[in-house]
DNA sequence: ATACACCCTGTACCCCGGTACAGGGTCAAG
DNA sequence: CTTGACCCTGTACCGGGGTACAGGGTGTAT
């Protein structure tokens, strides 16, 4: 039975070698048992765990909140509800950056279309909207 | 008549000191003249050059980005039309980011939903949810 | 036995936008 | 003439998420 080593975990989970390295540094996984050589040999669950990982930050958690999450399932009075808690506030978080991102968005457009498309930078919209510009040249 | 110190122009601009002096750094700005002791020794159009800056990263330019935009200005040959170019590829920029984020949104608020709010973490829709879950406590 | 792929550690580097010193010099008011 | 607020340079650090070596050891197939 081959061992699953740094290589194999790295192919099966779709991250790279370094960073899975990385994230033992930052203590997202736990350090594996070593061979007698020293290569790491990862229990099966450690696909899960990265998949836990990659999960969590395709829905907007840092490494840091993966960290938090991972300790709010190591603590055993922890109730479901905590869990939700931390997505609703991670929900808060995501609409308030869309909303920055609308509004930037509409910016964009009006500059955009007071924008004459045609003529020298000196009398563009944008260039000259852009609060007193810049005068270097 | 004052000069337009560092500290000055900070205050003027709402930006830090370290902040500017990190701008010319980067050559966003240009290094000023400076005084006898040393003293850089801001023209006024120092404030329009920030005013510049810090209205094209409230549109959501990078700095390398802004510095290109400054570059663009510097051209004589460039039209209009460059600078509307540059800001019709921000405007998918910021398209795709809000996409992604509201893919976000919803993969959150699903979770949410299904979360039951109650009883231990282990029968959590979210932790069981993400692929394999955790399963080193 | 030799090549080649893989593993190890440690450190440095990348983008991004700053912030925070330390260890000096200077300027203006009292 | 001293005190305090300002200025200078240079370097290191923050958070975020990695990537890329260098300089070694190992594992396996031929």
């Amino acid at each position: 039975m081959e061992r699953l080593t740094i290589g194999r975990l790295a192919q099966k989970t779709g991250l790279g070698r370094e960073t899975i390295r990385y994230y033992e540094r930052r203590g997202l996984i736990s350090p594996p048992p070593r061979s007698a050589s020293g290569y790491r040999d990862y229990p099966q669950e450690a696909i899960g765990v990265l998949g836990f990982i990659k999960g969590a930050q395709a829905l907007g958690f840092t490494l840091r909140e993966v960290a938090e999450l991972q300790a709010l399932i190591g603590e055993s009075k922890a109730v479901c509800g905590d869990m939700r808690d931390r997505a609703l506030l991670k929900l808060e978080d995501i609409e308030t950056k869309i909303k920055r991102l609308r509004s930037i968005r509409q910016s964009l457009k009006k500059i955009i279309k007071a924008c004459p498309g045609k003529g020298p930078l000196s009398e563009c919209s944008i260039v000259v909207g852009l609060e007193g510009a810049d005068k270097k040249s």
